[in-house]
DNA sequence: GTACTTGCAAACGCTTTGCACTCTC
DNA sequence: GAGAGTGCAAAGCGTTTGCAAGTAC
C-alpha cells in the first residue's frame, strides 16, 4: 500500500477514534500501520507477532481490541475461512469481494461478480428482506493442486 | 418430516456406519431420531437438550461425535450463521439451499436461486478452480423488523 | 473376544474480560 | 485529573480428546 494511502487511513483513523471520544495511542497506531503494510488476511495472533517485533511489550488483547475497532471504523473487514479464527483483510482494497478457497493448499483468490451480488439483491427483496450485507465463500481446487492430482492419478 | 422418510434415513444411517466398519449404538440412532423429528438449525447443546429428555445419561461428547458421523454420512449438514455455535440442519430437506438471516431477530429463511449457482460455478472456473462447495449468508432485516422501524420513525 | 463407543472430565484454541497500572486529552 | 487504554492472567466459550469402563458384532 502506498505510503500516501497510509497516511490517509491513518488520518481516518484518527478521526474515528475523536469522534467516538476514545484516544489515540501508540499501541492502536502500530497495529494499524502493521495491519496497512501487510497485504492478505491476518489472524489476531499473526498480526501480534508482526507488531511484537517492533514492540515486544504489546499485548495480545490490545491487538483483539484494536481490530475490533478497525473493523467497526470501516478500515478492516472480518473474513471467516472457517479455519478455527477470524482473519482481517484491508477493507481499501476493494469496494468488495468475495472469497475463492482451495480446501487443500488454502490458497485464497479474491473474486468479485456484480452479476451475483445483483441477483442476491433481488432474492433477499422476493423475500421482502432489506439486504445489508452478505458472506460469500467458493470452495474448490486451485490449478495447482488440480495438476497434482492429475500427476498421481497417472 | 414423515415417520416413513425417518426410517429410511435411519437405514441409511445403519447402512453408512455398517460400511465404515462402525457400529449402531442406541445413543447414535436416538441422537439421529431426536435429529430428524425436528425442522430447523440444531446446535450439539440444543440436540443435547432434546435427547437427553429421553435418555439422562447421553453425553455431549456423544452427541458431538455423532453429528460429525451425520454430517459425514451426508444426513445432515452443518451451517454456520456467525452466532458462536456451528449449527445442523438436515440434508433431506432440500437438495441445497443458502441462508437469508434477519441481523436483528435472527429469523432465517433457506433460499435457492439457480442462477446464483451456475455463476458462482463459472467465476470458480475462471480462476482454474474445480469448485467443490460453498456457502453463502445474506444477512438483512425481515418484513416484521422493518415494520417495526417504520413504526418508530413516525 | 476384539474393536469400537461411551460418559466423564480435562484439555483445547480462540477470544473476552477483570484488574491494577498507565496514559491521553 | 478524569476517563480511557494497557498488559497480564484468568475466565469464557464451543469443541475435542484421553481414558477406563462398557457394548456391538
Amino acid at each position: 500500500m502506498r505510503e500516501e494511502t497510509i497516511r490517509e487511513q491513518e488520518e481516518s483513523f484518527k478521526e474515528y477514534l475523536g469522534r467516538n471520544g476514545l484516544k489515540v495511542t501508540p499501541q492502536r497506531m502500530r497495529i494499524l500501520d502493521v495491519f496497512l503494510r501487510r497485504r492478505g488476511h491476518l489472524t489476531s495472533e499473526e498480526l501480534h507477532n508482526l507488531a511484537r517485533q517492533e514492540d515486544p511489550s504489546l499485548g495480545q488483547a490490545t491487538v483483539y481490541r484494536t481490530l475490533k475497532l478497525l473493523a467497526d471504523s470501516g478500515l478492516a473487514r472480518e473474513v471467516d475461512f472457517s479455519d478455527g479464527a477470524v482473519r482481517y483483510e484491508r477493507a481499501a482494497d476493494q469496494e468488495h469481494h468475495d472469497h475463492l478457497i482451495c480446501e487443500r493448499c488454502r490458497r485464497t483468490v479474491e473474486v468479485a461478480d456484480e452479476r451475483i451480488e445483483r441477483l442476491q439483491e433481488e432474492l433477499a427483496r422476493e423475500h421482502g428482506f432489506l439486504l445489508t450485507g452478505h458472506s460469500m465463500y467458493l470452495y474448490g481446487l486451485c490449478p495447482a493442486c488440480r495438476a497434482e492430482d492429475d500427476e498421481s492419478r497417472e
